[in-house]
DNA sequence: GAAATTCTGAACCAATCGGTTCAAAATTAC
DNA sequence: GTAATTTTGAACCGATTGGTTCAGAATTTC
């Protein structure tokens, strides 16, 4: 017999993470926040305890929906297209002002550097998890004959996780959408994943 | 007859250049500056006319220091070395509190996107002056030989700036020197720069 | 000493920060 | 209607934000 909750908590949070994306930590306010969720103050902590905890939460779901991305599909071949599949769906198939946003862990990665640690290695530990996933998808390709031996996973995940750190701060630039995709195209055609 | 200035600008400037380096320009509060720069709150206005002027004139010197790097010592051979000595300098020569900082340019246009678009295009146009040196030389190099002409120099230059930002993201990890300047090298190798 | 100039500290400003509290309005089931 | 529960808005908290002002201490030259 009770008024049921209004407010959608994971729409909520997902408000957040969309300004928080764009914005980053420490210059994303309040009142900013409550107006993108649509939320009253007190609603707010009572709900998410505090703009520090609901950020760390965004990026929690922000790192597990990229890690998602890269999930094979079915078969184990084509390792190489699921790698080509985690730029295109970041980059061709997203609208502008998406793509502007670039990746927030990286973003968290360098706002958070020198003024929140903690928060910092959260975003660092979910970049490292999608650099293991390269690794493993560089590795099974090499088995299935997909790609040459030369050079060793670690090395090729390593190289693949500069280009996408590159890539995710030229999203920030105002770039336009060709040159981004000729970017990674070339990239991926110097690291041999090409298509 | 008049009491000389106590504190030096230029070496204020520095100082105030290296925390916002590290710590951004949102999260950089004013006391911080002026314990950092030993400076009074009263004179700060009077030299400096506020924390935003004075942010934007280290970005400057920043992005002209980083330029000057790119400059060519002597005579015309040796292209690429210039390149491969812009990394060394950065990474292998450097203190590690120094590397940890990344590059101002890189952390100012993902911090400041959608917070402050001035400031962030002049980082960006600082980035754009450092892909057009890089052209330049690549341009050289495959004139003097020193590099095949396979692919042209926008392209590459557009590949070695984007795996410049990669490293500069790289470097706000928590990562060892020894795995940076690996990682120079991997790319590099395979951007056919290497030494 | 006096005059000139620079720097400093402290007080002050309005605005905003993140965070807390709580009574009252709103919405449900009964 | 009543009871139960959630949401809300507004008031409030102390601290901090960037920025301003100015009297006076400090340091020089003459």
């Amino acid at each position: 017999m009770a008024r049921p909750p209004s407010f959608n908590r994971a729409l909520a949070v997902d408000d957040a993470l969309k300004l928080f994306w764009r914005r980053g930590y420490v210059a994303t306010s309040l009142p900013e926040l409550l107006d993108a969720m649509g939320v009253a103050r007190s609603s707010f902590y009572a709900t998410f305890s505090s703009k520090r905890e609901l950020f760390s939460e965004c990026l929690e779901l922000f790192g597990s929906r990229t890690l998602t991305i890269l999930d094979k599909p079915g078969g184990s071949c084509e390792n190489l297209s699921v790698i080509r599949t985690f730029f295109n769906e970041t980059i061709s198939e997203v609208p502008e002002h998406r793509i502007s946003r670039g990746c927030m862990m990286v973003n968290t990665v360098l706002e958070l550097a020198d003024v929140d640690l903690e928060l910092q290695i959260l975003a660092q530990t979910k970049l490292d998890k999608i650099q293991e996933r390269f690794q493993c998808l560089i590795l099974d390709a090499q088995l299935a004959g997909e790609i040459t031996g030369a050079h060793c996973p670690a090395e090729l995940a390593d190289a693949l996780m500069t280009l996408n750190l590159g890539i995710r701060v030229q999203c920030r630039k105002q770039v336009e959408r060709t040159q981004l995709v000729k970017s990674v195209d070339t990239s991926l055609r110097l690291l041999g994943i090409a298509a």
